[in-house]
Formats: structure tokens, C-alpha cells, sequence
DNA sequence: ATTATATTTAACCATATGGTTAAATATTGA
DNA sequence: TCAATATTTAACCATATGGTTAAATATAAT
């Protein structure tokens, strides 16, 4: 649990890697389309894109020589969950979100 | 703005940065009761709390010889609003999160 | 069969990170 | 004044991180 928020705050600590994940947003990219608009080697993505996977933010599913990469929305739930309940509560469901929000606005405006 | 969701994501990726977030929620305490519960030496400690520190999610104020830490529950808004709007929307304001919500599970359940 | 394309792996490098111990700096209490 | 307390600073260390280039691998196209 705590080692795996590491690695998703860990990846998201990445300016490169959080503009892969917006990039992803739009649409399903294959590894050298990822790699495009930045100046960086192409192996440079390829570890960003790896460090994405392990935290399970994106998927990759290879057809051909093309490796497909696919965000994995979810993969955002269990960061944000901490973040908003501030890890006081314990609550699973995405439905839920919506009552941790009231309570981190409380949380916020108590000072 | 990269820059400071680098430093807020990367402060919130250590276990024991996040459990030192959850002290405080608490209450306000002094560096060594900070440390108390950790196998850990204090200057460990007091590297962490500088690095909360200058990622906004604590305060320090120094009255005599003890340094006081105190949560700044703010300092988490900028992160959060990022991972729930993943970057795509622009609110500034955390009265908006709520429809933020409402996007981000749209968006999970688009899949 | 050969070549081009897409991607990963390997080896390497500089800097960052998270810890340590020892010493320094205030401040408080006796 | 002297000692204890609270905390930081300094110097150091091992490992992690984020990048590089060169080589390897696999698939597709000619």
C-alpha cells in the first residue's frame, strides 16, 4: 500500500512523464509518437513510459513492432484518494470521492 | 507551475514524509515529538520536515528553542487539482472541485 | 533476402535522494 | 555561569534517478 503511493507519487513527479499522461489523454499513442514532441532519446521515453507502467497509470499492449500505450485512468484513484481523504479515511469506491471532497474543503477552511 | 507539482509530488512519494502529513493533521507539534515515532535519526527527520516545508504542505515557526510544525492543508490543492483535473481543465478555485470530480469519473468510466 | 522501422537493452555518467554521525548553535533551566 | 535541551549544519556514504550512446531484437516492407 504505502510502497505502492510511492511509486504513484514518484511517477507523477515527473514533469515529462505528467505531459506523457495528459498527451494520452487524447488518444492510445505508440512509444515514438510519445517520444515526438520532446527533447529527449528515444530510451529516455522508453523508462518514462516503463516507470508509467509499474505505477499503473498506463498499459502498453504491443501489436506488431508497435507498442501501443493507453492510459489507465484508475491508476489516478488510489494518489487522489490519499490526497483528498489525506489518508485519514478508508474508502475504495471512486462514488465516494465526491463526500472526501466535502470533507478536505472542510479541512481546508478550519484555518 | 511544472516545477512546483515536481516538488509536491516528489515531497508526498516517501512514506514517511506522507505518515508526518498525517501527525499533523493531529495537531501542531515540535520536531522532536515529530521524530519520536521513527527509526530514524533526527536530522533524517528534519530533512524531511524542510522538504514538506518547501513543498507548502507544512509551516515552521520557531518560538524559543522548540520549531513548531504545523500543516498547510492549501499546500496539497495544487497537486490535487491537477490529479483530478489531469491537467486539462484550469480552475484555480478549490469551490470547483467538485465539478472537477464529476469530470474526472466521467472519464473513468468512459473505458 | 535485405533493408527499414519500432522499440528495448546494456553500459555508462552526473546528480539527486535519503540516510548516517559528529559538531555547531541557540535557548532554557539550575 | 554551566549544563541540558532542541534543532540544524556539515561531511559523508550508498543507492536511485534521469539522461546519454551504441547495440540488440523483432517486425514489416521491398
Amino acid at each position: 500500500m504505502q510502497a505502492k503511493l510511492n511509486e504513484l507519487f514518484s511517477a507523477l513527479s515527473d514533469a515529462t512523464r505528467r505531459e506523457i499522461l495528459i498527451m494520452l489523454l487524447e488518444d492510445d499513442m505508440a512509444v515514438t509518437d510519445v517520444a515526438h514532441p520532446f527533447d529527449m532519446s528515444l530510451p529516455a521515453i522508453s523508462k518514462h513510459l516503463n516507470i508509467l507502467s509499474n505505477a499503473g497509470l498506463i498499459s502498453q499492449e504491443r501489436r506488431g513492432r508497435v507498442n501501443w500505450c493507453k492510459l489507465e485512468p484508475d491508476g489516478l484513484r488510489d494518489a487522489s484518494v490519499w490526497m483528498l481523504s489525506f489518508g485519514q479515511f478508508d474508502i475504495p469506491d471512486i462514488e465516494d470521492l465526491e463526500r472526501l471532497i466535502e470533507s478536505h474543503i472542510d479541512l481546508t477552511q478550519k484555518n
